[in-house]
DNA sequence: TTGAACTGTTTACCATAATAACAAACTTGC
DNA sequence: GCAAGTTTGTTATTATGGTAAACAGTTCAA
């Protein structure tokens, strides 16, 4: 144990380190682990993240345009189209013509999209439910209450 | 105001929808605030997070191999080849034999690395600081009190 | 001493996203 | 009414950040 390299196979130590004390650091890290528990719990053919929220808004908010739907989710618009076409595949919602501006297509959830997204979103929160298990019930609500908050204060690009 | 699609140009309010209410949705939007604002705090040719993240531990654990670093950031150590590349070539580390074992090359920080360093965690802490301004500071403990809490509990991959 | 394991590395690949350009459709100012 | 500007959905291109697989050289353990 004298002048040796640290050879160890398990992660080092790195408690007060700087890195340790940034909150961007650290929600970057907390970021990674829910989004692969998130993949990991709605499977290998599940719905990817971005999908799953594009289709959330779609089922809460029927009828709003892809460029409104980009403007809630902060993407760009062109970053929806392939979003978009993956639920109609799915058969999840269908692009309906607006009367009135031929330009837009308001986005339908379909019956079969209704159901899956029940489904999925059981399965959402069974994920954060077991993922969030070591916090208590408050600890999760202040937790969901800072990043709100500081999503007020900066989102207003 | 009767009938009409809703056509506005600012982000529509997803205020009660089921998004709003995942801790995973509010984790990543917020991530990714403080990603952009990390970026434009440090210019346009300074470090990019994962960079600096591992200059940061180079600097403050000298002489740890490339594995034992990917440990620490938990990423592959392919994918740290790259990151150790740009900052020896900014001058800002070697990679140094060690003596005993001709696998392992140990990471030391140069002189302009640790100078380098100092800048740019100053750099960073002032972005922290600003982004983060219209949270008490109590708020901002909690947050990165919870972040590292959820991160201990899960991180034992 | 032979087989297993570890290190740094390259190559290939995938996911997520932004940017730029575009045609079609709409709106506005005159 | 009409020209000029704007909005919508779309494609193509590019950047980024990361994983997975394979490999040669080296070390360790039975």
């Amino acid at each position: 144990m004298a002048g040796r390299i640290d050879r160890n196979r398990a992660a080092p130590d790195m408690r007060g380190s700087d890195l340790e004390e940034l909150i961007g650091y650290n929600l970057k890290r907390a970021y990674v682990i829910v989004q692969a528990d998130f993949r990991a719990s709605l499977g290998k053919d599940g719905l990817a993240p971005r999908v799953f929220s594009a289709l959330s808004l779609v089922v809460q908010f029927p009828h709003t345009t892809q460029s409104a739907l980009a403007r809630m989710l902060d993407i760009e618009r062109s970053g929806l189209v392939a979003i978009v076409d993956e639920l109609e595949e799915r058969g999840y919602l269908a692009r309906t013509a607006v009367p009135g501006d031929r330009r837009v297509q308001a986005l339908v959830p379909t019956t079969a999209g209704r159901h899956a997204y029940a489904d999925i979103i059981a399965k959402v929160h069974a994920h954060e439910e077991r993922l969030f298990s070591g916090m208590t019930r408050s600890e999760r609500q202040s937790l969901l209450d800072l990043l709100k908050k500081f999503r007020d204060l900066e989102g207003q690009s």
